[in-house]
DNA sequence: GATGAATGAGGCTTCATTCAT
DNA sequence: GATGAATGAAGCCTCATTCAT
């Protein structure tokens, strides 16, 4: 487990090893890597607004293809099925996941404020797609087993990212001994709860309520003694 | 029943105004009403497994027909379209965590008690019925507009079950002041997330060991000093 | 193999074995028996006309459908693919040759006039169905492998018929010994070639000239000093 | 009809002809004739292996290309069309028995020596290219009513180099009398029944044995008294 | 009331062909 | 001359729904 400040550059590389064992298993016929990339991304995002909206057995490759500007034969170049637009449409939105949260990391040093930084940042993500993100609890079940395993895997290692921090606080101190998975947990179904129940949620709080009355929650069964001082003496410092 | 002020003099009307605004909107052919429990009854059954299996498009009418053991056209008789069939199953499940919520707390007077036994009771009929749970989360969208709503509610007024226990605690004194709404959904979706991450969750730990960390977790979080030496005394007196 | 009569006491439990072990592969969603056999006939009928005429790829279920009477999705009850079509298609041409042959030879003990009357019925049935013939040169390759073998035992199971009547006359000293199967495939050959090359020797004979000389042609490589004599006081007779 | 060694003298010219009459029909965008020449062998030798294995339907222009090592528009610019691909294998194989035929009755003056030779020969190319012989039965009904005239053209040429030696044996006083295109037919299909029915045959003789066996069969239909002794002493003489 | 054969619109996918580079 | 990405018409097949028995 990455330390205080190690998490950063533990990601990355995790991410690599990721794609790298992931693009294998969805062949294009076209070579030129640049552009498979491009048209990918281009299938993708129209595919995840349909699928968002309409969920994925309404919506059709016509659709997409009308969606994305570019004619059903070509996705079939990028793409082997439409289980693929999905595979790939779902993965799509947990990199999202994993690519803002780092950032929202960036620069910041002490344990505690990195925890509510990523929750947070968990939190803003899904909030900022969040049909995208119901998507997974929709559709992950309409793929293969095996194509499922991959999506589970992006999931873990997104937890790997919370998951980091509050071992981080544990080692400072700051958080009582627990089991991080289990309270990463926790803390990920707090940011997918918001989409997933947006349409009650919305009419209880605001995000940022939401947030904050989440973070307190989970803070008040984690937090050591030392830790809930340190915590009184940021809120004083803010 | 919890006391205070009538929440539970709500939900049986609730209940009732939803059963008349349900049934009327999915009309049978059939007039025998005792029938007409038992068919529905019959295909809901068969269909929940399968649309728990294998999804909502996945599953044929011709498939519920079999697992059933009745023919095509009698399911016709019964529901008028295949999307009454997934409304139905949905409010079956939703009806099943309505009844045994109550059941489990049948004799239990604590406010805590009562708490705690609710979100126990609530987790386990998840449990038992945990792809039919996901079920919700995975095709809820597939129903038009309209009849999503009376899945909504009907969830909606599950959830009262728990903020009925929790606002008794608030009102003992028990817990502190809090949007009850909002900290009912905490409890949902510990519940819902049992299934929903069940996938990983079984490998972190048991389901009674969830239950138990849960509740730890929220009432760390709720409880009032007097409400934690109430749970102290009740954990001395086990 | 049968003696001088027995062929056509052999002949039908044959067939009834081949039905059996070849129905099964071939699984209708319609249960009754009687109505399964008249669909198939009305698709058959249609398909060995339309495969005759376009061939196997340019012919579409649709067009089988419009030619049948019926719908496309009625097609679908009662076989798996367009392949299953093909390959009923082509085991009727087979069971056509399978059902006249056996009839030519009723009635008829004189191992010598059955030989001819075999050869002379196969070379009718093949001109009634010439197109439908051809169909198994240029489609049996479409079915998957093990489809191809039901229908190569078809044929095999149609040589039988022709290769008892030459056994017959080898036995009765008409003939002399030789390598049955393969005079056998002589015989097959005179009668498959009438509807493969008929576009030439339609212009070269007539199909009595053809069976007439086809005769002679492997009656001179066969029959013994007797079976010569024999011939001869058949044509005296005649 | 050509004389006992006008024949080699006479094919080349028909060849000629032909292949003037063919490759009008089939432009090239391409003008450089040796390019064409080899671009086209390239292709057509790649078509024709996969065209015998999968069949025409099956095999794409995208295999060929692949195959071929070429890319799909170079084809293009070759040929107008897929059935050209089809138009050109057929031939090409075709041209095949042209071209061997009379490599193997190079040097032979004795017209039934020549005779048998040019059966052997011919079964011998149809064995050395089975699959690719069986091609033209499956696939040249794919072919439009204009271009199949041209390949049948093709056969006819083929029988004529048969026919030749028939011809020549009778006018030795080898052969009777006969409808000579008609024998040439039965001499052909012995050929052709080789690969038509080789997936049977190869269990009941060798090809020389086929082959053997073929030659009696007809020749002892075909021999005159003075053939039939001319016939011993060759065999004796060998 | 129950059955299940029949329908056909509509979706996914393939592949011959074109054309800009 | 050569390439291969792009196109979209067309085919196979599924499955919700109906209706005659």
């Amino acid at each position: 487990m990455p330390k205080t400040d190690g998490i950063d550059r533990e990601a990355p590389p995790a991410d690599a090893v990721r794609d790298e064992s992931r693009n294998p298993t969805i062949k294009s016929q076209v070579s030129d890597a640049v552009l498979v990339q491009k048209r990918r991304a281009q299938i993708v995002a129209a595919a995840v607004k349909l699928f968002s909206v309409h969920g994925y057995y309404r919506t059709t490759i016509q659709d997409i293809a009308r969606e994305a500007g570019v004619s059903i034969g070509l996705i079939y170049q990028y793409v082997k099925d439409k289980d693929d637009v999905l595979l790939l449409s779902l993965l799509d939105v947990l990199e999202t996941y994993k690519r803002e949260i780092p950032r929202a990391l960036e620069g910041l040093t002490d344990p505690l404020v990195r925890f509510k930084a990523a929750v947070d940042a968990y939190c803003r993500v899904v909030d900022s797609r969040r049909e995208a993100g119901v998507l997974n609890y929709r559709s992950t079940k309409s793929l293969p087993r095996e194509r499922r395993e991959i999506v589970k895997q992006a999931e873990i290692e997104t937890n790997q990212l919370i998951a980091a921090c509050i071992q981080a606080c544990i080692e400072a101190g700051l958080f009582r001994a627990c089991n991080v998975e289990l309270v990463t947990y926790h803390c990920v179904m707090l940011a997918h709860s918001w989409a997933l129940k947006y349409w009650r949620l919305k009419e209880l709080c605001t995000l940022d309520g939401y947030i904050e009355e989440g973070l307190e929650f989970i803070l008040a069964s984690l937090l050591t003694p030392t830790g809930r001082q340190h915590a009184e003496t940021l809120a004083g410092s803010r």
